[in-house]
DNA sequence: AGATAGATGATAACGATTATCGTTATGTCA
DNA sequence: TGACATAACGATAATCGTTATCATCTATCT
């Protein structure tokens, strides 16, 4: 049986506490900032179990796993390349366009994941000059 | 200045020689297969010349990059988590609404992917028994 | 031929993640 | 309460895809 321990619920706790979007890496400096330091691999382990339960979501990004907050609402992201900010979006035609494709092509979905790639406002203003 | 060399050439004529996805250890081995052995270094870096030239298309999966026969109209993918077989499929609605969901964000666009996971209609089949 | 620019290959390095393993904490049942 | 089972923990080694290094090699141009 997988148990939600201090050091999970710590985990959960700075994770619920914003939207940012966490690697382990991050994660394990944050408790260590908080005086309680973690071992690198309880990260990991605290994140899977996390994840497994529903507790937190995920997204696979080219180098790394960035953790987040659990949202009933699945949503997508949107990753600037310049600074690395991650925007949030849900679009429900598109989920509804994406099951009927699956559907068509014999697929049974059970899940995916759309990242879009580009520059944010700010970025984009700043290299415009 | 970048070269099409022999070997890139050769890379080049196996990806566009089929619809499969290949990671580059597939393709060394190809390669040796075929009588022309190459370090795996020279692949990665191929493999990075023909996509910046827009002779091959990859995608970014979580564990490894696959690479795959450039395709004038983008398209996305389906991934069975079974046996690994990817679908590609492409849906003007789906990129025209990832368009419009971005600009709503202030974003500019430069890329997205889009990786649906699921069970392909064989491995669908054999998990229902 | 000599010079220059880029490609090649062996291999070391890197970075994220997972496995290992001895230790420690927690929960349960007698 | 004590003993035992189960899972978590932490340090660290291992894994694996990918990139960097660096000493050749190969074309191409003058």
């Amino acid at each position: 049986m997988v148990k939600l321990t201090t050091q999970r619920q710590a985990l959960l706790d700075i994770i619920n506490a914003s939207h940012r979007h966490w690697d382990a890496d991050e994660l394990a400096r944050a408790m260590s900032d908080a005086g309680q330091s973690i071992g690198i691999a309880t990260v990991y382990r605290g994140l899977a179990a996390l994840e497994s339960q529903g507790l937190i979501d995920s997204i696979q990004l080219a180098d790394k796993k960035r953790y987040e907050r659990a949202d009933k609402a699945h949503h997508d992201h949107m990753v600037c390349t310049e600074c690395g900010h991650i925007e949030e979006f849900s679009h429900q035609t598109i989920e509804q366009l994406q099951l009927a494709a699956a559907h068509e092509k014999g697929f049974t979905l059970t899940g995916h994941q759309l990242v879009m790639f580009g520059l944010c406002r700010q970025c984009a203003k700043g290299s415009e000059s």
